[in-house]
DNA sequence: TCCTTCCAGTAGTCTAGCTATGGGAAAAGC
DNA sequence: GCTTTTCCCATAGCTAGACTACTGGAAGGA
């Protein structure tokens, strides 16, 4: 079913997001909210999520410390910053405006194109 | 103002519905299509747009032959086939599909996460 | 004659998500 | 005790696809 996909662009986003409602979090749980509050649509594959951390840590969007996991294991947990705040503000309002472009393309419901 | 990006992924159904809704046209008049019913939000660049349609031409969702414009200049006119139509019905449903569950991850409204 | 608009296309770059792979340590099953 | 599963991290290499920059040409108006 799912091919659970996360459309380019748009991971960033999701793990500010994630952050921000889970307070510091490892990638394992980051993954999991994010499946879990998608109904399992959205699947963030981890090939995708350690390089898209990696690259967020260098812009400064989140900071990174090493501790245990609540199952006792070591892990990785990121914080959100100042600055991914900021950036994650700035990404779900782009994300609505341009998703609100998209729509009043596609939208326009499908009149039968009599032409011709 | 508008940075007027085309999200990755999203072009072959802009460009399936703008056929839907036009009936033939050619690359050009697709452009302004998108253009004018995103109200600028979304820019088709003419590198994205032309290989895009090369790219669909080879798929079967379209077929191109050889024209004069409106306002009589040599242009290349594409129509949609019943495989464009299927494609369109499906980008359109998934895409929907993905934005609900992305919309589910990002909307949870910021409870101000107390948490330290 | 020149400039703008209209129209088509290619080459090469870059972002970023994916597959595939390789760890390693804790808990659970046998 | 041994094995398997779950949890957790990370990299290398591939690929799709949108972008910049460019070439090219014809119509029509200034």
């Amino acid at each position: 079913m799912g091919k659970a996909e996360i459309p380019p662009g748009t991971l960033y986003m999701l793990i500010l997001r994630s952050l921000e409602s889970l307070g510091p979090m490892h990638g394992y749980g980051i993954a999991l909210h994010i499946e879990r509050m998608s109904a399992s649509v959205l699947a963030v594959e981890e090939g995708s999520l350690y390089p898209a951390l990696q690259r967020m840590l260098i812009k400064g969007w989140v900071k990174a410390e090493w501790g245990l996991s609540e199952n006792n294991r070591r892990a990785r947990y990121y914080r959100l910053t100042t600055a991914g705040r900021r950036q994650l503000v700035e990404e779900i309002s782009e994300f609505q405006r341009v998703m609100e472009a998209i729509t009043r393309v596609i939208e326009p419901a499908s009149e039968p194109a009599l032409s011709t």
